[in-house]
DNA sequence: GCCTTTTATTAGTCTTGCCTAAATTTCTGA
DNA sequence: TCAGAAATTTAGGCAAGACTAATAAAAGGC
């Protein structure tokens, strides 16, 4: 009898891989019940069933950290979900906006085959409509360090690589001002006190917080050149 | 709070859908259970649920009944199924054998707007890979009067509409001798003591069990003239 | 028409995954 | 250091959907 995740694990072990931060050993189960919207003794609950399969290690009060097997599991959700994405954008129609709960919910339907041929149909993108990597079949995910737009200073020149939120109102406005994966733009000025920015994207002026600032991750450019940085096969979305 | 149908209510439904018999009034327990592989107490639980539901009409020891409601959903899901079944094999190029576990999963996790989108994609397709009709997005479902191949009788030129069977071995052994939706063939002879049946497909003689003959949905086709009977739509699998 | 077989239902249990309430451990700040 | 706050776990339930065993109804054979 081999146990095939359930929906609910396999949503665990995602939540999990993406809370994991750099510095920090273990997650929190607080985040992850934050994350699923669930109470904290149904997390813990579920963190004892996944420690009982091998997905997770556990010390009670101290949190979880995924095994091999369970990061292996996370990363095939999470490239399936991508993939769909990337799908629904290129092949569909659908702007980005529209795909994440789309894919939140055939990312647990599709088999292993039929994530393959979607990705050798569409020329095996690297990115999703998002900018984030799609790991590979054998569960390799490339990332790359890159710092937040918050993090930029003025007369920085910086190209738009990811973006780290999903909520459909914000997508709508980045893709409505410019700001997709693969675009350029130049800091104008940063306000010290609250990290209140001004961009200069094709010559218009744009005034972005500080929250939403944090949400893009880009990379400076050289000077005026714009720089191959191996994301020419992101496609972004056209809708006029 | 709308309840979404679970993935096991669909399943249920489709079910009752598939096993009404044109004469019969109500579908039996048994006949579920069977096709569902599930015991007979769960199908009366599940029964009970679907009757507090409003999907079904049930009344103790005599079987059920869809409902108006109960119709709809088990047509949007067959929808989906013979969709996804079109787009596997159109786009994605899979092979007619391989196509029905893969929609079986995806059937309950496609949106109707996806499922839409997709249809628009395939540009309309009114048939899936094995003949089966598309239901419209607003339910409707066009059946046509077929009879099966073992009904025929010798000398008769037929056209294959439809295969009744979704197992593997049994479509790759149509597939391999040409009796796909859309071939043409005429009856050799029929041994009337165990309804043998011989074909004469593209020149081959070709034997065929009554078994197997009656798993395929014909219609007679007028003396030599292959008449159009709308079918042209259907994509024959292509292997070669 | 009765008796056996078949079909269906009821009764009671199990597992998964969620919940609230209560108890416990860890963290934090004075 | 130690009390209160925050995080976590335990205890106990609930609902869905499956199961087996036992009971009841319907159908078929003589």
């Amino acid at each position: 009898m081999i146990a095939v995740p359930t929906i609910s694990v396999e949503n665990y072990l995602k939540a999990i891989f993406s809370l994991q931060k750099d510095g920090e050993e273990r997650v929190k189960t607080k985040a992850i019940a934050e994350s699923l919207d669930v109470s904290l003794p149904s997390v813990s609950g579920m963190i004892k069933s996944l420690a009982d399969d091998g997905m997770v290690e556990y010390e009670p009060y101290r949190g979880v950290r995924l095994t091999k097997k369970g990061k292996k599991t996370a990363l095939r959700v999470i490239r399936n979900h991508r993939l769909i994405e990337v799908f629904l954008v290129q092949t569909l129609g659908y702007s980005w906006d529209e795909v994440h709960n789309e894919a939140e919910r055939l990312e647990h339907a599709v088999s292993d085959t039929l994530v393959a041929r979607i990705e050798a149909f569409l020329g095996f993108p690297r990115f999703d409509p998002h900018g984030d990597p799609i790991p590979t079949a054998d569960g390799e995910l490339h990332r790359r360090e890159m710092m937040t737009l918050g993090d930029a200073s003025s007369g920085m020149h910086l190209k738009v690589e990811r973006v780290l939120d999903q909520t459909p109102e914000v997508l709508q406005y980045l893709d409505r001002v410019g700001l997709r994966p693969g675009a350029s733009c130049r800091v104008v000025e940063v306000l010290a006190f609250d990290g209140q920015m001004f961009l200069d994207i094709d010559g218009q002026q744009l005034p972005i917080s500080a929250t939403l600032a944090a949400k893009l991750l880009v990379t400076e450019l050289d000077d005026d050149s714009e720089r191959d940085t191996g994301r020419d096969d992101v496609q972004a979305v056209d809708r006029s």
